[in-house]
DNA sequence: ATAGAGATGATAATGATTATCAGTGATATA
DNA sequence: TATATCACTGATAATCATTATCATCTCTAT
């Protein structure tokens, strides 16, 4: 219903799909890529199940991190956002952060990955990190500069 | 009174030296390296100036932080930690969180200089970046292994 | 000395998140 | 099919870090 990925994961984690969960899945799969705050993902789910409060909202996005459903973020603003992993992607993935738009885009690298080398090398066991530029894009540069 | 660099910087942005904010200033000082929250410097503040109160912590901490004196970053409890920046690093530094212990550990490294290159080609200007990795350090990767 | 600006501490307010709890719905077993 | 159990939900209170407010204090410059 959700791509085998993610099904397996409920499954293996006997999480049941109440159609609140569901709802809330589906406003994830709507919002590829974009990092909604959980204030945003009530709002869309309202429209799929009007009841729906707030704290079931929480309480699934928190969940659907825990099982690696979604990713779980901050950036600049002091509240987490939430944003469906795809199923291709490795478990890391890096944002881009406009320092005055506030746009986020995605960045998939490898080179990281000697990092991690490094590191283990070192006895650490890397189980995930994150990384996050901070820049202005190429449109609210060009603004800044005018 | 802080080393030329810090010096500066207060000069530069006209911030007077209170005794409370020089308080705040010697316990960043005496815990170069560590990763403070502003509960913390509050307790370590007060050995110094008994009166001091969290709002100006708070305040302090901020401003430091804004004329680049401190860095400010947030790891796993929601708290946002403070900490000195030392003169001789660039302005990118990088964390190594155990996800056991909690153990904060700093990495150096400059292969990341080469991404940045990439977003510069694209257009973006990059002014920060934040990396997390998040471990079992040596220590904690044998006991979860016993 | 004195007016005005900046700084401070106490505390109220805010805002995101979490906990609580009574009610509801699904499930499994007899 | 009835029923006991257990997970799930929504409303709302509680929490906790941070910020705003405001009266008071303290510099500094004239």
């Amino acid at each position: 219903m959700f791509g085998k990925s993610i099904n397996n994961k409920l499954k293996d984690n006997d999480y049941r799909l109440t159609g609140q969960r569901t709802a809330i899945l589906e406003v994830m799969m709507d919002n590829q890529g974009r990092h909604l705050s959980a204030e945003e993902v009530l709002v869309q789910a309202r429209e799929k199940q009007p009841n729906i409060g707030i704290a079931t909202v929480y309480r699934t996005l928190e969940k659907l991190a825990a099982i690696d459903i979604l990713y779980k973020s901050m950036f600049n603003d002091d509240k987490y956002r939430y944003e469906i992993k795809d199923d291709h992607s490795e478990h890391h993935h890096h944002h881009i952060v406009c320092l005055a738009c506030g746009k986020i885009a995605e960045l998939e690298d490898d080179l990281l990955c000697s990092l991690e080398g490094q590191l283990e090398t070192q006895g650490f066991e890397v189980v995930d990190h994150e990384l996050k530029f901070f820049v202005y894009c190429p449109v609210c540069r060009e603004k800044k500069n005018k």
